[in-house]
DNA sequence: CCATTTAGCAAACGATCGTTCGTAATCTAT
DNA sequence: ATAGATTACGAACGATCGTTTGCTAAATGG
């Protein structure tokens, strides 16, 4: 056989395979990721599949991508056109509860099995990883920023405090659904997490 | 040759392979543990090596209980003379964060990487990582309830919260230090436990 | 309508994976 | 001293790894 698909359709096929990629990975691990099973699983060649990225590094980079994608549109995206302060940060920690829950990757926070899995290894994912992460934290510092300019949170109130209390209590709030299938921990997380920005009951 | 080594030092040689598996999965994970790069690590054979455990997964079983055995005598063992309470379980997060910045793992914390390595998968090394993480989590609630009980904390305090956000922000400081080389972080991450206790900042 | 590009495949590459087998050398215990 | 365990080895097993090479056939562009 041959192009099974028009040029325009080829398109496709590299988003069923990020697509693919993206659902191993979150269980197996970017490192787990073989081009052997994905190309098994979509019913198409090795060299056929690896031929849309040229390597297997750079499958791992589009997926890794493609999985930034899907937080970015879960949990930013849904709050993206509020005016930062403290009600947007409030919103978006709902949003990042919410997404940890959704089940959108069948493993787990991709980002977060990620950063684990490449934090003691060197080269263009890792730096991805951390470019993403930071990015992330970017918007959440400004958010708090702009909370506490606006005399909605106390002048004292830390920004990179409470990026990284946020950010672990959704790394624990993952390894709760997924390691103990604890259905308790989002409460707990979203309490926390209310608590670390530092609003009150009511929050 | 034949047997370098007497039958008392054998369990010398599985100590050295149980080592270097323990150094070699904290930065590559325990699934990228290779019988074959631990083999040409310590200038022995692929066949002799394996013959300590019978299996890969046995191998990752010793590597796993000795990393716990570690943390035990890192965290748990200097506290674990002292009575349950308020007291040691401010303790207990000073040795955790301590360990966390110790660098007895090259690669970081090995419990929090097993765990969110296999926590897609089945089988005993998952097993066996959630039977570590209930123990531990039963050592801090149990220290909880006696503060709770001797009054050093308010009686409303719940340990399952406790547990989730000290366990939390542990795994967070654990990514500040591996993926961004925070060196503020153990600091916040003290703070923040303290604040989920719900100690004042007198600590 | 024809030339070029492109999508995808089959097959093979050398390397490495975990595991098994047979054997030699040493230790232990009789 | 001798018999049996034990330790570790070299070599090989089939399987799979990521990648490369040619090829076919369909889509595209002049």
């Amino acid at each position: 056989m041959s192009p099974r698909r028009s040029a325009a359709a080829a398109r496709e096929t590299r988003e069923e395979i990020v697509a693919r990629a993206v659902a191993v990975a979150s269980t197996d691990g970017l490192e787990g990721l073989t081009i052997g099973r994905l190309a098994g699983d979509l019913s198409m060649s090795k060299a056929g599949l690896i031929g849309h990225f040229g390597s297997k590094e750079r499958l791992q980079l589009a997926a890794l991508e493609e999985a930034i994608a899907i937080f970015t549109r879960e949990v930013w995206l849904p709050v993206a056109d509020r005016p930062a302060g403290r009600e947007r940060l409030l919103a978006i920690c709902d949003a990042w509860v919410a997404h940890l829950q959704s089940g959108v990757f069948p493993g787990g926070c991709f980002l977060t099995a990620a950063s684990m899995e490449f934090d003691g290894r060197s080269g263009p994912v890792r730096e991805r990883v951390i470019a993403a992460l930071e990015l992330w934290r970017s918007v959440i510092e400004h958010d708090v920023r702009a909370a506490v300019a606006a005399g909605e949170l106390p002048a004292a109130t830390d920004p990179a405090q409470v990026w990284f209390e946020c950010n672990a209590l959704a790394i624990g709030l993952n390894q709760a659904i997924q390691l103990f299938g604890d259905a308790g921990a989002p409460a707990r997380a979203s309490r926390a997490m209310r608590r670390a920005i530092g609003v009150g009951a009511d929050g």
